[in-house]
DNA sequence: CGCGCATGTAGACACTGTCAACACTGATGC
DNA sequence: GCATCAGTGTTGACAGTGTCTACATGCGCG
């Protein structure tokens, strides 16, 4: 494991540089949150020179970008997954499910959760996150369709409804984790 | 105005230098977001050295803190304000009103809305922030005390009532600000 | 086998936040 | 009136960052 060793003699090419450098960016952001995430400081934890990672993301921004495309696509299943443990086809009890696996995911992630709304997600503008936002949005929708289909609120604009549904937790999540990481970050003092 | 001008010949001492630092930070936010705020960009603007600003401000993170801590109180006083225009003691109005008016301040101030929840904020612990914060709830609360007293989820704590309360308008603002700023940095590709 | 291209390295650059040493200024106490 | 001194602004330095370019390496395909 370690750089000493004789048999290995730490090959030029990693072997799959872009998937490690993914993983220990994953890694800092759960640790020590997204402010903590720097390009050099990954490729010092992987032994590799601070340009290396360049090869795999043009930009900072970039590496951001596929790391949050990530988040967004693990919290819909994690979403979904609860949806599913229901075991039910009631579009209310699943409806209901959804908001409360989408919440509890967020509280045990608080770290991505709150990634996902970094600012310097505005200065890479590519299709990836918005897509994942969209396919998750999409999740919800069906399942407000579904309800609205069964009675609730069916006289209303479908757009409307997800987006209040959404909101709910969406915001308690909001509220909740950056209440909770300023007392976790008063504890540390 | 200007530097060449023989009559002001650039006194030494700027006169209220942390307001100045505090208005043109506010500005670069409102107009380019709060990833482009650097404290050197911000004495250049003001004509001033780069060291200047850390005779007001210990740190970047402390300028952060209360830009959001008035960031909040304005969000406060303009939510606030909806409420009273209603001229309504109507405790059901009153609380729609304020949701209302929480959303159209921060669709109309999208960027000030998205500062609020910068990461590096947590790495300036002071309690100004927190206190604008709890400030700010405690509006929401006791309207919400007040809709309770009148009958509106009257067995339910105030606290979780709050918070569902506050959720619905923040999430939907953080949802639909950010989708309307990826497209207004797509209109300008 | 040899070549080309993907991948990793090394150095440079501009920029950032922060700090310490110094300069200027206005107010205070004598 | 004058020295002192705290407050404010300046300058230069430092470490750290993201990004670019020129160069090194080695894998896989012809």
């Amino acid at each position: 494991m370690t750089a000493t060793s004789s048999k290995k003699p730490e090959p030029y090419h990693h072997g799959d540089l872009k998937a490690a450098v993914l993983k220990r960016s994953a890694e800092i952001i759960s640790e020590k949150g997204i402010e903590a995430l720097s390009l050099r400081a990954v490729a010092r934890d992987l032994g590799v020179s601070h340009g290396a990672p360049n090869r795999h993301f043009k930009s900072k921004s970039e590496l951001l970008s596929a790391l949050v495309t990530d988040i967004w696509n693990k919290m819909r299943d994690a979403t979904l997954r609860s949806a599913e443990a229901t075991e039910t086809e009631n579009p209310y009890v699943r409806l209901n499910a959804l908001g409360r696996g989408y919440l509890r995911w967020a509280l045990e992630n608080k770290s991505e959760f709150q990634a996902m709304s970094h600012p310097d997600l505005r200065l890479y503008t590519d299709n990836s996150v918005k897509d994942s936002q969209i396919a998750f949005n999409d999740v919800i929708k069906s399942a407000v369709q579904a309800a609205q289909a069964a009675g609730r609120h069916a006289d209303i604009d479908p757009v409307l409804v997800t987006l209040y549904t959404t909101s709910v937790p969406f915001g308690a999540a909001m509220l909740v984790t950056n209440a909770l990481m300023r007392m976790d970050d008063q504890v540390m003092d």
